[in-house]
DNA sequence: GCAAGGTC
């Protein structure tokens, strides 16, 4: 007999053949498909990978057109399959000429069954008598695939139809009301709106974020501050202590308290407690929490997510898509740390490894589909060449290590102080083993000293008491790691599509900056939405969805009944956008224009300057009387641009604000405005003498120093391309050339020759900016992508 | 050119 197997994805085909045949399979390859062949008995196995899905829904071309499609006839329309992976689809035919049986071995999920069946149905085109069976595994270990593929299972049918209707349903409400809102706001083209089950729950949470900070009243409050100071062993040690009332929404009443406190000279200790407390360790990662943790260390969830995948793939950390927060017992933990042991971390590794015991934190959620996010292997720098990569790489090895070491221990002590009448509480809390926390240094405490006290015991006021004034906060913005992990709370989305969708609101201008906060097309978007198509912006749209596809599987609805439902609903969302169709359309426009711009015309005075994008997609400023006025300014590549809403008090032209990696700057628009040559001025060109040099953008958003006579002067130098920069009175010493100052936040301040051969500098640092001087390598044999994103590195970078 | 879900 001969037997095809099918797996999920080409890792899992090559796993699946090595165990099946004792790692005596050969590979060959079939249409330019990798293929696994092997004998077992009189039976020859054949297996092979597929890339996920390998057939896509869409509509018939007919319907392909947004102007002239009827949107109600959009709704009840069904669509056709596609394949989407030609190469694998013909390998599965070539394979299936002469296969008797076919096993699907794909993910035990949902998904899977589905994707499991579309290369069933593939395979059945050629060979339609060919039987099936279906492999349930939980984890790729010898022992699970064996036992699956000793009691083979038939396919979950039912099970393949709820996610085919999964489908069906998010592509109609997502085509449908996507193209109303393009063709209702007339935004066609690259520059369209979208809906979705997923993105707009997802855009709404941020939009409702930011109407809680704009709706915020702050309330005055004030708080009171004691400091005290208590001699120890002969050595004076001094500590703080809060007012016990904690806020006081009055000034009357926390003046008349600090008045009460300030006559006492002395404190006296009402009670004080210490006591020692075990930290444990942070659980296992999963997606979630390793996409939310590299978003901490400034990567976005989407690039995170791309590097974790290139690390897998590169044998580095296991499958990056999980939602395991719990090490299964087929994890050998002291191996993982052997293997690190050549690694940069191998003093750390056999430190742990040295451990009699080793018993490794959990989290939450134990599922079977795969482990947390752990490494694989000891890489080297020279394995891992690119400096993100490696810091990610890092994250994983250092978060395993944390789940493996012991507890931190802290010292807390707490003690109350009355001080002329009033209470004051002092908090001490000291690290006394680092524990975890020595391997996974990125999350810091504060320590505070407070020294052991005894009730009734005195101690000196230092300094007057002090009183604070302040104000409540509003709620802060989402991080992307806050946002997925909103996103996973209410089931929004999957393990594998949570930072895609984040991406895509960024790319579609419904979000920007670091902390995502709503562009007014985004608001506008939203509002629309709330009003007209509630459902589409709510979570339980999801939950609900989740319901219905359960009753497919167990075979209490019907697909068709589901999705019949599903279309009504939908025609009765369209009915009434309809009716509102001009009030949604001009809202959105008017959003759209104030969106982009900044001001009135500073040549031609009649017009206004707007934020346009050129076909190559970088951005300007021009005038909406075009081609009348040609006024053009140019902008910053990277960052939000919006108008400062002020004229320029040298010029009159209107004002930018530009915020980059969450700092502000505002200036004029007019590249030609003396404001504007002060702040990018470097100081004369030291080649040609003639002219200045003054910090310029290159079409990527990259900044560098050139020379204003360009191109007659082709004098330039590379530029950090973070911190403040200013420049210094005085040439290098060394070499002569112009030397800056670069400000970055929580550092000292970072002379620098812009010459990056100044015999100044020592071999170690020429080496460093050196190897910074070359990201072009890298770039270019990058994996080709499903999309271009011209523009990630403008969201991404953070 | 639309969604969301797999995976590269």
């Amino acid at each position: 007999m001969h037997r095809l197997i099918v797996t999920e994805k080409f890792n899992a085909a090559v796993r699946i053949a090595t165990i099946l045949s004792d790692g005596k399979a050969k590979r060959s390859s079939v249409e330019g498909t990798t293929v696994f062949e092997f004998a077992s008995g009189t039976d020859r196995v054949r297996i092979v990978g597929l890339r996920g899905h390998i057939l896509n829904i869409d509509y018939p071309e007919a319907l392909n057109s947004w102007e002239r499609t009827d949107l109600r006839e959009l709704v009840w329309a069904e669509p056709d399959k596609v394949i989407t992976a030609g190469k694998i689809a013909a390998a599965l035919r070539k394979l299936a000429e002469d296969a008797d049986e076919v096993v699907i071995a794909t993910d035990f999920d949902r998904e899977g069954e589905l994707i499991g069946v579309e290369a069933l149905d593939i395979v059945r085109t050629v060979r339609p008598s060919v039987t099936v069976r279906r492999a349930r595994f939980s984890a790729l270990t010898k022992w699970d695939v064996e036992r699956a593929f000793g009691d083979l299972a038939e396919v979950d049918f039912p099970l393949a139809r709820s996610a085919e209707s999964r489908q069906s349903i998010d592509l109609a409400w997502g085509a449908v009301l996507t193209r109303f809102l393009s063709i209702a706001s007339r935004q066609l083209g690259r520059d369209f709106l979208s809906a979705g089950r997923v993105q707009s729950p997802t855009l709404a949470l941020i939009v409702d974020r930011e109407r809680e900070i704009t709706n915020f009243a702050p309330e005055d409050y004030w708080t009171l501050h004691a400091a005290f100071r208590k001699t120890v062993d002969g050595t004076p040690v001094e500590f703080e202590a809060d007012h016990a009332h904690g806020p006081f929404w009055a000034h009357r009443e926390a003046e008349s308290a600090r008045v009460r406190a300030d006559v006492a000279a002395k404190g006296t200790v009402l009670e004080y407690l210490a006591n020692e407390r075990e930290e444990r360790p942070p659980p296992p990662f999963n997606t979630t929490m390793f996409a939310a943790e590299a978003n901490r260390l400034g990567f976005g969830a989407a690039q995170a997510m791309r590097i974790a995948e290139d690390l897998y793939q590169g044998g580095f950390i296991s499958y990056p898509r999980t939602d395991n927060t719990v090490y299964p017992t087929t994890v050998n933990l002291r191996t993982v740390l052997e293997k690190l042991a050549d690694s940069p971390f191998g003093a750390e590794a056999r430190e742990l490894a040295s451990q009699e015991r080793i018993v490794p934190s959990r989290g939450r959620t134990q599922t079977t589909d795969h482990p947390p996010i752990y490494p694989v292997a000891g890489a080297t720098r020279a394995q891992i060449k690119r400096e993100d990569h490696w810091r990610i790489y890092e994250l994983v090895v250092r978060r395993f290590f944390a789940t493996v070491a012991p507890n931190a221990v802290a010292l807390t002590s707490e003690a109350k102080i009355d001080l002329g009448g009033e209470t004051f509480v002092a908090e001490g809390f000291v690290l006394r083993s680092s524990g975890w926390r020595k391997y996974y240094p990125y999350w810091q405490v504060r320590e505070a000293r407070l020294p052991a006290l005894a009730a009734g015991e005195d101690v000196d006021r230092v300094g007057p008491v002090a009183i604070k004034d302040d104000r409540t906060k509003p709620p802060a913005r989402y991080s992307e790691g806050s946002l997925l992990q909103e996103m996973e709370r209410l089931g929004l989305g999957t393990k594998s599509t949570r930072h895609d969708i984040i991406k895509k609101l960024y790319d579609r201008k419904f979000i920007e900056g670091k902390y995502p906060r709503p562009t007014t097309s985004g608001v506008a978007v939203i509002q629309a939405l709330e009003d007209h198509a509630e459902r589409i912006t709510k979570p339980e749209m999801t939950a609900h969805l989740e319901e219905d596809m359960e009753e497919i599987a167990r075979g209490v609805r019907t697909q068709q009944d589901v999705i019949r439902e599903s279309q009504q609903m939908l025609s009765d969302v369209l009915e009434i956008l309809e009716k509102n169709r001009q009030a949604i359309g001009q809202e959105i426009e008017a959003a759209l224009r104030q969106q982009n711009y900044i001001g009135p015309c500073n040549v031609c005075k009649e017009g206004t300057l707007n934020v346009i994008r050129s076909r190559r997609g970088s951005r300007f400023l021009g005038c909406d009387r075009y081609p009348a006025c040609r006024n053009t300014h140019p902008l910053p590549q990277t960052g939000i641009i919006e108008s400062a809403e002020e004229t320029c008090p040298e010029c009159g032209a209107p004002m930018i604000r530009h915020t980059d990696r969450g700092r502000s700057t505002t200036f004029c628009v007019a590249s030609d405005c003396p404001t504007v040559r002060e702040m990018n001025l470097i100081g004369r060109c030291d080649k040609c003498g003639q002219g200045e040099l003054s910090i310029r953008h290159s079409m990527r958003g990259k900044r560098f120093v050139g020379c204003s006579t360009y191109p007659a002067c082709d004098n330039t130098y590379p530029l950090p391309q973070r911190g403040l920069i200013i420049p210094d009175k005085e040439p290098c010493k060394a070499c002569g050339r112009p030397v800056i100052k670069v400000i970055m936040r929580g550092r000292p301040p970072w002379i620098l020759c812009l010459n990056m051969e100044c015999p100044a500098k020592n071999g170690k640092r020429k080496r460093a900016a050196a190897s910074k001087a070359k990201p072009k390598k890298p770039r270019a044999p990058r994996k080709k992508r499903t999309k271009p994103e011209p523009i990630e590195a403008d969201i991404a970078a953070g």
